[in-house]
RNA sequence: GCCGCUAUCGUCUAGCCCGGUUUAGGACGUCGCCCUCUCAAGGCGAAGAUCAUGGGUUCAAAUCCCAUUAGCGGCACCA
């Protein structure tokens, strides 16, 4: 049986590249009809950081990728890891190690200083068991891996064999002087004892992996497979931070991107399909997904792309899933959302103009407000033009005497009244448009007229009129 | 500094394992044209890659081998 985990650390929010992490694995995990895990990794209680975990637990909801087992906690099995750090101690894979962080640290700067790698020097490894019994008893201390020197290879399965050699490897810290494992034994043990098959995490963890493997060794245990992830890079190729843009899920989501669209853009930040397929129903990522098509090579997160991707799935999106989604923003405009009839019309008409959830709001506004603004440049270019006030005088005249005011009938009786005075439709449209929406683009303008209704447009047409007299 | 990973259009990538079907394919973006009451959307088309560089192997290399270079990652009582 397949199974998978996500191991995130609660110190803020999901990055965008664990959220590929996530996918990744839980794609895997649906395609092998396995198992995927939720694993909270909080070993650092100085990083801590309060309702992280929940956060986390929440954006996977809604990025849609649920787990099957979890969250699991590894604080809540402190005592398990202190049980394999003793049986590492009577075998002789491991040492205490009294060290004070001021003494390591010195170390470590005059190490970089002399252009050396920093490497704990071994001093307490040579203590005999009793002195580090009774040492045990008076001071503080952390425990290390003894690093065997030999060359350890393993088999990556998106990297082919990988090697290191021990020698170059520290002593690693595996339980801290506060009782808390390091990340390196709890990972080992937790995904041993979790029945984990894969780890699939990012490429940063390459060059841990020999720690990794030797720990297995220590205990017994066959180790999983494993794949590293190529990483998300910023534009200067560096890896994926903060500085050069979001980097949190949550803040993608605020930011009005759908879901299904930043999960498709992130499937393809390191795999492709031989088609070169982009756009992925998720039951065509689960059927499609292989960790062997994944790419080796860092991938630039590219913006633009993604906001298309979010464009074409709002386009696909029924009106009223759209508008559903929508009003949130709607809301957050400062706009009333009760009428969801009226909404889904607003939204319909916009449709394929909206490239994030956020730019509803505006979009819609002047359906929505009765003190529309008048855009300075629509003002200028189509207004204040010869012959407008005429042409805005005539057809609030031709729109009132209709007796019904809709779509066809606006359109019929604007065409007619451009027929007579031998104008071009669209020097009566454009006008027509800004007076009632205050701007030059926007839905076709007799679906507007007639969305909108006689009244507000005769009021908007009117109002125009009086503001070129004036 | 040491160790490791990576290297195809501006970006994401296909092709590479199993050399010839590649005038190196697709997508985003860019540009042009069409459609059109505007903006979009859509349709069509274009530009854009000496396949990091240098050597081999071969009748033939993006594809196999070697070296080099560059970029990135790791080297914590962080994960």
């Amino acid at each position: 049986m397949i199974k998978v985990r996500f191991a995130p650390s609660p110190t803020g929010f999901l990055h965008i590249g664990g959220l590929r992490t996530a996918l990744y694995n839980y794609l895997f995990a649906r395609h092998n009809n396995g198992i995927f895990l939720l694993r909270i990794e909080d070993t650092d209680r100085s990083r801590f950081v309060e309702g992280a975990a929940e956060g986390l637990v929440d954006i996977l909801k809604w990025a849609g990728l649920d787990f099957d087992e979890g969250p699991l906690f590894q604080s809540d099995r402190l005592d398990i890891y202190k049980e394999r750090v003793d049986f590492l101690l009577k075998n002789g894979f491991a040492y205490r190690c009294f060290c004070s962080a001021d003494r390591l640290d010195g170390m470590r700067k005059a190490q970089i200083a002399k252009k050396q790698p920093p490497k704990y020097d071994g001093l307490c490894k040579s203590l005999s068991p009793e002195e580090s019994d009774k040492l045990a008893k008076e001071k503080p201390f952390t425990v290390r891996m003894k690093m065997p020197q030999e060359e350890i290879i393993f088999d990556d399965a998106i990297r082919g064999t990988v090697k290191f050699h021990g020698s170059l490897i520290d002593d690693q810290v595996i339980l801290k002087s506060d009782g808390y494992p390091t990340y390196h034994l709890a990972n080992v043990v937790d995904d041993r004892m979790m029945g984990i098959t894969h780890v699939i995490r990012g490429e940063e963890w390459l060059s841990s992996t020999p720690k990794h493997i030797i720990l297995y060794r220590y205990f017994g245990w066959n180790p999983p497979v494993f794949a590293h992830l190529p990483l998300l890079l910023n534009p200067d190729k560096s890896k994926l931070s903060k500085r050069q843009g979001d980097v949190a899920v949550e803040s993608y989501k605020e930011k009005g991107y759908l879901p299904e669209a930043v999960l498709n853009y992130v499937l393809l930040l390191g795999w492709a399909t031989e088609d070169s397929q982009q756009i992925f129903s998720k039951e065509e990522m689960i059927a499609k997904f292989s960790i062997e098509r994944c790419g080796k090579s860092g991938a630039i997160f590219d913006i633009q792309k993604l906001i298309w991707m979010n464009g074409e799935y709002i386009r696909k999106l029924p009106i009223e899933e759209l508008t559903r989604r929508a009003i949130p923003f709607i809301e957050k405009a400062g706009f009333e959302a009760s009428d969801i009839g009226y909404l889904q019309k607003c939204v319909f008409l916009e449709q394929e103009k909206i490239k994030l959830l956020s730019d509803v709001p505006h979009l819609i506004d002047f359906f929505l407000k009765d003190d529309i603004i008048y855009d300075k440049n629509a003002l200028d270019k189509v207004v204040k033009k010869p012959g407008v006030f005429e042409i805005l005088n005539d057809i609030a005249v031709v729109y009132s005497e209709l007796k019904e005011f809709t779509e066809q009938s606006t359109e019929t009786v604007t065409r007619e009244y451009a027929i007579k005075k031998s104008l071009k439709t669209a020097q009566i449209f454009h006008p027509v448009r800004v007076a009632v929406s205050g701007r030059t683009e926007g839905p076709s303008l007799f679906h507007m007229l007639e969305l909108l209704g006689r009244d507000r447009v005769l009021k908007r047409v009117n109002y125009l009129i009086g503001e070129i007299n004036g």
